[in-house]
DNA sequence: GGTTTCTGCCTACAGCATGTAGGTTTGAGG
DNA sequence: CCTCAAACCTACATGCTGTAGGCAGAAACC
């Protein structure tokens, strides 16, 4: 058989995604890679080791979505590429996002993979000149939306009514772009709001130069 | 020890706030109540069970919270209102906050709490006068948010940045109450919109009459 | 008042999961 | 050929879930 640790997470990543993230015990990913439950332990140290192992992983392969989806897209484009990752990410493999959704540990947390995450969802945001300061404040609010949807979406809580969820995503995109482009308290929103009144007057000179017909 | 129903399950939602969601097994239970783990199947039919029924329990505690705190108030103030019910309530409360983000069973969905809180929600964003068929995306959008908010700072993934989480969520807040009140292809944005333009035009004559000093 | 029934908790046990201890096979290398 | 290490094994201690059936006290009925 020759299992290494690389195989035994592969094959729990797997058994998440079809059986539940609750279904990823020592005893269940044994009998499906043909060996005794304690053989395991030589390759890993204990089942909360296997769960962070999936968790690992799934940064990994999220990363690499998210940056094929944002490649030469910015501002609104890559804001909808960011949602796409995560959304896609989440319905085709649920056991991997069930471990997303769990605590990371320290090594995880400062994991190349982790710090490849961040940086490219820094990257979507930087699209929109917002204030340094804010950025922050902006990735939390567009994780929390996108997380919070996917979480609701999942425990069926937007089943009981019409229309489907598509088009509550559709304007929850439309949000948050309008939000990121005019964002409180920031320094460009000031510049944007003068630039929209500067437009108007222009268009209303305009008409009043030519009287109404 | 004369138990019922009623007892058993706020000692468990006790006993998921103290431990965590995942502390609660029949023989903790047990231990909790002073009797023996078997002794509690006359009570519920199984674990399952006693983890739905603190979800049911957690639903009126936090439909009784909102209720309070948005009664006399509309618009951002319920807004607000309703954002702190939620907030609260996960942090005091975080295991019977975990019990409501699994799948609630269908009694659960067609519970009289789960519909007084429908209920409650809805009537915050009725205060924005939406279009009635946006009024479903609203409040999607705005429960998503809180959701996920709150998922990402259990988790611990604002723990590592700098602000902390408060002031994230004011911006969180100011960007939802003002994609409320000019919500996208709403009858009333355009005409929010005209409004500011003619107010816009106003300014711009003024200015116009007094020549720049 | 005595007997029956019902209630509420009990013991015992089957089944399955985690994790430890220590044994057996196999192949590479001195 | 002998040693050693890797990889998997069996056996077992412990703990949880859920079922079966027992027992004791209170309530209800005759």
């Amino acid at each position: 058989m020759n299992l290494n640790r690389r195989a035994v997470l592969a094959a729990a990543a797997e058994l998440a995604d079809r059986d539940g993230y609750d279904a990823v015990t020592v005893s269940e990913l044994a009998r499906h890679l043909g060996v005794q439950p304690a053989s395991l332990y030589s390759h890993v140290r204990d089942r909360a080791a296997v769960l962070e192992g999936i968790h690992e992983l799934a940064l990994g392969e999220l990363a690499d979505r998210l940056g094929t989806e944002i490649a030469g897209r910015s501002g609104r484009e890559a804001l909808v590429g960011l949602v796409r990752a995560y959304r896609d990410f989440a319905r085709e493999r649920p056991g991997r996002w069930a471990a997303l959704q769990t605590p990371a540990g320290p090594s995880t947390v400062e994991s190349a993979d982790a710090r490849r995450l961040v940086a490219l969802t820094w990257a979507v945001f930087r699209g929109y000149h917002l204030d340094e300061g804010e950025l922050v404040h902006a990735t939390r609010l567009v994780g929390a939306t996108i997380n919070g949807f996917l979480a609701l979406e999942r425990v069926g809580a937007f089943d009981h009514r019409s229309p489907d969820s598509d088009v509550s995503w559709q304007r929850a995109i439309d949000v948050l772009d309008g939000a990121l482009a005019s964002w409180p308290g920031d320094v460009t929103e000031a510049a944007e709001a003068a630039e929209a009144v500067t437009e108007a007057a222009e268009a209303i000179a305009e008409a009043e130069r030519e009287p109404h017909a």
